[in-house]
DNA sequence: CTGTATCCGTGTTGATACTG
DNA sequence: CAGTATCAACACGGATACAG
């Protein structure tokens, strides 16, 4: 295992700190990202974090376990593959990744167009839902990225997105999840991104629904002259 | 400065990813917490984080800097020494503090009696409060913690903590935040840590503020039968 | 196919010493 | 007080080999 594990830690009371000794290491919390929606295999995990090494990983999900926030599973058989998964406590730490991406998407640093992994997308699209701008809209959204398929359910004012099957719903959009992005915070049209992204069903709801998702300004740039 | 800054990054649009690759970096966050209640002198700084090499908080400061999160600047004469302080965007970040604390503070594997910063423990007062449990107490409770003083002002069902003078509010504890700390969330008396805090004025409202920040339950540990 | 263990080049971190 | 320089130790990432 992790023979000599000289884990280098803040020796600090706060409560931050200890959050940091926990989730602070490079990758920590992007596997937490991707495991937010449900269990992951080793390899559906890779695939979410372009990038990261198999070690890096391997090491990581030790730890995520050792702190309580993940737990190994086991597929039901005949596909008895592992499979790792967030505790309650861990799924709990949502709110954390909706707060800090609500902060940093205003950072006059950041720069758009870098791909991002469905997963990533759906949690965005739970942080930055404008909840007064859903209204009396009834329906039902499914999307399709890749073999990954989830469902926007829009009633009573309110909006629930979750990993469900896309068929049934009254608009499903499929395709690149980036191109979806690309719609919903780019300024991008459906038209501009065709190819990428196809629209059964309801046109005119797919239009409502892609600007349900405001993003706030930017915070001003304080680098040489801002 | 920094002749070869190939800073290692996320290559991912995900926001939360953008916000570690600026502030996911040892000690950047604990950087933050230590300005958050207003301006330091790099020396000032280090004494907050006990453990930091110059280098790192020179190259953390650096950074930050350019992430348009701190701003340097320089005290009025004669004391024209040079301070770091956030931007508005950086301190809007608190709210991330404060949603991350709440969360790992609920850790497993937290244990309990480090050392906390001055500001650590503000901040964590900031975030604990229970504004349910401050009724229409009208009171101001004044903090001093070695050259450090600060003032709670509760008011109207709601709280305001931050620096100030101690000297003529309604009771003054003096002496050792950890002291305090225990007091708060350790389930510890004023009497049973006599010596490392003193209080003057209202020892009634002391006993009352000392009940305003409960702690949330712990999770269940997940670890080998839990 | 699903991971784990080991090796190795490189970058990051931390301790100490030193300079304006 | 406010950092910079140097160097040793370690963490990271990639490749490869290995095990169930």
């Amino acid at each position: 295992m992790s023979p000599n594990s000289k884990k280098r830690a803040y020796q600090d009371g706060c409560a931050v700190a200890h959050a940091l000794d926990i989730i602070g290491d490079r990758w920590a919390m992007p596997i937490m990202r991707e495991l937010m929606l449900g269990p992951k295999r080793f390899t559906d995990l890779r695939a979410g974090l372009p990038g990261i090494s198999a070690n890096m990983l391997s090491q990581r999900l030790e730890e995520l376990e050792a702190a309580s926030i993940v737990v190994r599973g086991r597929l039901p058989p005949p596909a008895a593959s592992q499979i790792y998964e967030l505790t309650d406590w861990g799924r709990e730490s949502e709110i954390v990744f909706q707060v800090l991406g609500r902060w940093a998407c205003r950072s006059p640093t950041m720069e758009p167009g870098k791909p991002m992994s469905p997963v990533s997308v759906i949690l965005s699209m739970r942080t930055m839902i404008d909840r007064d701008r859903i209204g009396d809209l009834d329906a039902a959204i499914g999307l399709r990225f890749g073999e990954e398929e989830f469902r926007v359910t829009l009633k009573g004012g309110d909006c629930l997105i979750d990993r469900g099957q896309a068929a049934g719903a009254d608009a499903i959009l499929s395709g690149d999840q980036n191109a979806l992005v690309a719609v919903l915070y780019g300024g991008a049209r459906y038209e501009d991104v065709h190819g990428a992204l196809t629209i059964e069903g309801d046109r005119a709801l797919a239009e409502r629904f892609a600007r349900l998702f405001p993003l706030p300004p930017k915070a001003p740039s304080m680098v040489s002259a801002g």
